[in-house]
DNA sequence: ATTCCAATTGAAAATTATTCTCATTTAACC
DNA sequence: GGTTAAATGAGAATAATTTTCAATTGGAAT
């Protein structure tokens, strides 16, 4: 029933929030729409933008709201960069990771885990117990790698 | 030529410091103090609390300038949260990861790295060549552990 | 389609976090 | 001890995030 112009990330958005008796509103489903496309981790100011640019004016807050909304249901991620910054990408689903290119910013998923096989023991030494895991690659994507001459 | 109040982690910052032609400041192995000392991951504000509990009045900024630097340099590390939050914890070299306990914000540091020895060929495929990476694992230690009856 | 209501939004203020500026101080070298 | 470039402090400036509350809206029930 997806209507056509609707995508797999934002219909898979709705379904999320009807789960949880949450509202598909139009500002919501904006914040997927504009992060899917861009295919790149976002900051909240270029979100906000993208947002007014598909429905006009839109409250910043909505947007800081509808973020951390989002990651609770995991379906956005805040990640991290070297210098200190953090930006939102797209994220369908429990156990994704992310690569992010330290030149463009594009956003990269990977499920198989690294970690997945690493042998707890070896850490969990002084009783503690590992229960969950952020794991963030940084490198450089394709295209950038082919825009630089070498 | 460790003077008796010193501690390794304060003469390794010295020491880090002086390679890089940078100035032994109190502030500075104040900083490296309150972090080691607290065996946890703190805030820029709790940091700021602690040196001025050693020193009396600090600037805030000289605690930003500080913990930026150091982050540079490695002695550092700025820790991630799942509540948005983040914090920073003395960590001493370049290969180190950090487990922290979500309770206590205790800080684990481990060097058997996870990462190392995943197959990165697997989520290369797109051209993404991968050269760094951020790994933080959560849970609860042992002490937060006994402390709940279960 | 219309009504209804709790959930959501917008706008601006409030709060919190971080950076900047520049006069003063200090660590390190002589 | 004097010199000097680096570092600090204080507070202003800026940026980031949260709060408040009246107005709006999505979706269920009619």
């Amino acid at each position: 029933m997806l209507k056509d112009f609707e995508c797999t990330q934002e219909s898979y958005a709705k379904e999320v929030l009807r789960g949880k008796g949450l509202k598909s509103t139009v500002q919501r489903l904006a914040v997927v729409h504009v992060l899917h496309t861009s295919g790149k981790s976002l900051s909240v100011g270029e979100i906000h933008d993208g947002v007014k640019e598909m429905l006009g004016a839109t409250g910043l807050a909505t947007i800081y709201r509808t973020l951390e909304m989002f990651e609770d249901l995991r379906v956005v991620k805040r990640l991290h960069f070297p210098d200190g910054g953090h930006g939102y990408a797209f994220s369908q689903g429990e156990h994704v990771h992310h690569m992010v290119c330290v030149e463009c910013r594009g956003v990269f998923d990977f499920s198989e885990c690294p970690v997945e096989s690493f042998d707890y023991a070896s850490v969990e030494k002084q009783g503690f117990r590992v229960k969950d895991h952020f794991i963030q690659l940084f490198g450089q994507c394709g295209k950038c790698r082919e825009q630089v001459a070498c």
